[in-house]
DNA sequence: CTGAAAGCGCTTACAG
DNA sequence: CTGAAAGCGCTTACAG
């Protein structure tokens, strides 16, 4: 069943209609009206491989997603598949593992798909330096920034992972923390948790503090079983973190259960940060605080760039979309003596996220203990904790 | 850049090149050698569109997953589009929502790009009873069973939710609970849920149980949301219950928050049961016992059925792949007092698990107190809960 | 082993 | 407003 059948059994020419299906004006009513009956009655499809054959270019907006399941990323992608729809303009998703290279699959898509945009999710700056060069059309970097890369149809939407990492620290310095561990990321492979990393570093800084990477810094990918086994080294190195800052809330949801599983609890013994807002840290227990990336404002100023850019706005933009930090249950306020190494009790503040991580605090169901015996007893339980995993 | 470019750089005729291109055999090295430098020096893609055109049916196997945040596909996703390739089959996955037509997405999908077979993550029976017919090409639902329809070209490999939703049942009984409650799913519009809830009401049965509907069971989508809340609902109305199976690992680790935020502890006041065995079940306070499904060979066997299919088997296939009972932290056993409803005390079970559970099992930081007691303060807590949710 | 030619199903100037 | 014709980039019998 082809276009020439429709002509046939309407009685117009093909050129008919192909102006019927394509909405073209100088169509007569009674005309459309026929042939519209009869792809009707027939079910008639159009085969898109002829269509993209001939219209070269004027097709689909291809959205990349470096790894599946990011919960980030699934979040934004909803939304920026309601937005082009809106838009009336059709998104063709391409998966990616996270360590492939995107512009190269963005390269051999454009030649062969000839998409008229497209988007990044979770685009790596280092591959685009190299390669973007070679795409034409314009493209927006999402949730990573293109600052420092020079293509007049590269644009980027995200959050200030400097600023947002820096508030993390500061935060925890407000609630009292000196001794803060990070975890998770790699500055070598992830420009993303790279920038996370060098905003916390500079807020310690701040503080007199000089980040030392042997041993409050351990680094892991964006996985709840990374993101276990790099807290269980972190803390069997330096036990003496009174919080850790996780990279990514994936790898603070896997660190989470790490902190249980030696035995302490969070906050009371430790407190414990994620990045990123994803929808499960909100029923992890504690609830996790961690920064909240505006997934929605990512994805729609995302999608208004690009169909700027198809406007005729010729000027890439950088932007910078504003972040929160959620303070939920997995942060306690640390009094001075708390910090001197005695028992960790219940913190009297009177917000009231930490009114519930009082109670969260002695979840452990064990009587308070000082700071050092609950190391102690942390490491004596590690050969368990592996027992345990083995069994799952 | 097309292959008539290709084929004057070379020296040789169109039809060569495209032979070399295509892996044909009747080509002399020295013009495979020729045209493939030519192809590599000027970076050529073959435009796909034009070939697809062309080649009319031998293209690509379509995967259509319905719910692109379901963390039990992606697993399974991420096997198949691994097998594929190693097959040398070329993968095209279709995202689709959870309540779209997937068999009309299909028929469509057909008509325009040809595909040589298709899997389906998630599909419904119900949809594919009344459209499948017009699908030529082999298919095979993958996660749900096409055990009650008779296509020719339609195979399924799933798990046997029957059996292992009996086996969840039998397990809370042999721990002792006799009240066991409900959560997620429903009836009318989801297949896979209406056979969990058929082998747990058939099990039930079969110890002289009749499942109360109106009392005991609380149908939710598989979300976190949507599992907390009707979890809330389901112990506001049931308080008496001593064990939850919710149907899915979502809704179950939303419920896991829901009863902690209802001052009630899992397993220690309340058991809670999975379905599924994804990923961060693993990583949950206390982890979730639940039904593992074999996502590896399920994928495994899907992409095998397909590919047999493609080389001559006719015959349908409808597969059960073994599931397993993964006994974890979130069930304890039940000891007649407590049935009587005394207090609830660390269990003494032998079993490792338990022994485990008992710890978690006093994790909420109070003193013992009588079942009853635990249920009116659950009741008092309720506004609070909400607050809480609201400031999310 | 290779080349010349037909045709996949469609869109879009070009005439009328 | 409509029809006839060219052509998008490729593959594959068909001859040689």
């Amino acid at each position: 069943m082809d276009i020439r059948d429709i002509a046939r059994l309407s009685g117009y020419s093909l050129g008919t209609v192909s102006r019927v299906l394509n909405g073209h004006p100088n169509v007569s009513d009674k005309a459309r009206m026929r042939v519209l009956k009869v792809v009707e009655e027939v079910g008639y499809e159009p085969n898109s491989n002829a269509r993209f054959l001939k219209m070269q270019g004027r097709t689909a907006i291809a959205v990349f997603v470096k790894g599946a399941r990011n919960l980030l990323f699934a979040d934004i992608l909803e939304r920026i598949q309601a937005l082009l729809s809106e838009a009336d303009e059709q998104a063709d998703v391409v998966y990616l593992d996270e360590d492939e290279n995107e512009v190269l699959s963005a390269i051999h898509y454009q030649q062969v798909r000839h998409p008229k945009g497209m988007l990044f999710l979770g685009g790596d700056p280092a591959f685009f330096k190299t390669s973007y060069g070679r795409v034409s059309v314009p493209g927006v970097l999402v949730t990573n920034t293109a600052a420092g890369l020079a293509f007049k149809n590269l644009s980027s939407v995200s959050t200030n992972d400097v600023e947002a990492a820096r508030e993390v620290v500061e935060y925890l310095f407000s609630r009292g923390h000196r001794r803060i561990g990070i975890v998770g990321g790699n500055r070598a492979l992830s420009q993303v948790s790279g920038r996370r990393l060098h905003g916390a570093e500079e807020a310690l800084r701040a503080h007199g503090i000089e980040l030392d990477y042997e041993r409050d810094y351990e680094p892991c990918h964006f996985s709840m079983e990374e993101g276990y086994d790099a807290m269980v080294r972190l803390i069997m190195r330096s036990p003496d973190l009174t919080a850790v800052f996780a990279l990514g809330d994936a790898i603070a949801l896997g660190a989470m259960r790490a902190v249980f599983d030696m035995g302490l609890s969070i906050p009371g013994d430790l407190s414990l940060v994620g990045f990123d807002g994803v929808n499960s840290s909100q029923f992890s227990i504690p609830r996790l605080t961690t920064i909240r990336q505006d997934t929605r404002l990512i994805a729609t100023r995302s999608v208004e760039t690009l169909l700027a850019s198809f406007a005729g706005e010729t000027k890439p933009v950088r932007e910078m979309v504003p972040f929160q930090l959620l303070k939920r249950e997995s942060v306690r306020a640390l009094s001075p003596e708390d910090r001197a190494g005695s028992a960790p009790v219940a913190d009297g503040g009177d917000d009231a996220s930490n009114a519930v991580a009082a109670t969260v605090g002695v979840s452990a169901g064990r009587a308070p203990e000082t700071a050092k015996a609950g190391r102690t007893r942390a490491r004596a339980s590690r050969v368990q904790v592996n027992e345990r995993r083995g069994v799952i």
